[in-house]
DNA sequence: CGGCAATTTGATATCCATCAATCGGTGTGG
DNA sequence: CCACACCGATTGATGGATATCAAATTGCCG
């Protein structure tokens, strides 16, 4: 059988996106905070560099992160008046800042923009609930090779690394502690270390140090992984 | 695609919903399907009467119940080309059946059409948020007091009980079946019973039948619930 | 009234959480 | 340069929540 040609990785045009072209940008030390839930939410923001973390944390101090933000990603808009998610940065991180009105008067303007933004959010809801998939249904070594080849795709994107074989993608970063990699799979924080150990084991991956892996067989991976059930890949063909 | 809110207890309107004025309507049967994953996505649907679910099955069988549709609940847009879903009754139920691209004329041609497009499409993101919190966090028996109050919330919606404290509110209706409840919950339907037998237990509430439970005390449901950490209540003060 | 399917209940197994050391890298100061 | 201390990660032992397997029971529909 042949081998796929390498996919040119065209980012999906985020036009909108231009509002952040002239914004200010803000430099950001691990675990700085840039939104704090119940605060107004007059902003909106785009990853320059680094990576960071959407957390709702309950009442009772049980914390869901909703999801890790990389380079190219928007966030910051709301239904309502106030943020209900908190946004910290994991790694040192840039991002480009701008006033909700603004992104209110670009859409409003240009019909290309807000045709832009609603792909963007059907985008957004399809990645969301391959998580709600993966909490609902799958096993705690499986949520864990999800994930990893969740970070290996935005490590392709970021490096534009057109060839899904590129020996680069071999090792895969990541940035995240453990209790983050916990509360984002709805684990803790020995569980995860424990399925790290059993892919290990599976001899899927290698681990290289807290903060990097070395995949050894990544079509076991994608099957534990169980990528073909997942709505991402219809959209981002041989990413995942 | 999940549950919008129409918004008839106070809410500006979902104007685009005028595309299904002149829908046709069709009518379906409990377990009718609707949508089957993996077919080109060409149109769109809007409740009239009756539940539906949506669902992702996995290629070995299990399946996460992403969401259920009510009265007034959009479905059928994607990103993709495709559905990664399925829709299915699961009551008697009657829909407006519209193509797709009438929906994208309508949107295309009204900025204030797709203003409440992308409207929809942050409070159906803020929902599914709540249930990736749910799934990632809560205990069985807490999500099945989450559960509840979001069927009590419809219900108050689609009879539009302006007062929370509406004795008809007391009764909740439980249309699907108790595994429908598992997989939307990430559960077992063992454990949706037993769950119910707890709540029962602590006198939140009284089983009355399969599909219908009274409501003895609303306060300790929603303290179980933890409903103060959900961001829907932002939207749809006091509802939940 | 009878029969079937859904639900409930019961007994046991599994997976993940919890609690408790230990390990290992990183940075600091002697 | 090395000893030490610190913090996150790993590993180990145990417990608890939920899944699984297996009856009873309910209630619904003919």
């Amino acid at each position: 059988m042949p081998a796929p040609e390498p996919t040119s990785l065209d980012l999906p045009q985020d036009i909108f996106l231009d509002i952040f072209d002239a914004a200010p940008l803000r430099d950001l030390a691990p675990g700085e905070v840039v939104i704090s839930a119940g605060e107004p939410a007059d902003q909106v923001f785009n990853i320059v560099s680094g990576v960071l973390r959407v957390c709702r944390t309950g009442t009772d101090g049980r914390r869901q992160v909703l999801s890790f933000l990389f380079p190219g990603n928007f966030v910051g808009l709301t239904a309502t008046e106030t943020y209900f998610f908190s946004v910290e940065a994991v790694t040192p991180a840039r991002i480009a800042c701008c006033p909700r009105r603004l992104l209110d008067k670009r859409l409003a303007a240009d019909p290309a923009a807000e045709r832009a933004f609603l792909n963007m959010m059907l985008r957004v809801v399809e990645d969301i609930l391959d998580v709600v998939y993966s909490l609902g249904q799958r096993t705690a070594s499986e949520r864990l090779a999800v994930f990893l080849l969740y970070l290996r795709h935005w490590r392709r994107l970021t490096d534009n690394l057109a060839d899904d074989r590129d020996p680069r993608l071999a090792e895969i970063d990541i940035p995240m502690s453990r209790e983050d990699i916990a509360d984002f799979l709805g684990l803790k924080k020995e569980t995860v270390s424990r399925s790290f150990k059993e892919l290990e084991a599976g001899r899927m991956i290698q681990r290289r140090g807290k903060h990097q892996v070395r995949v050894l067989d990544l079509a076991s991976l994608r099957d534990l992984a169980g990528i073909r059930d997942f709505a991402s890949p219809r959209r981002i063909a041989q990413s995942l």
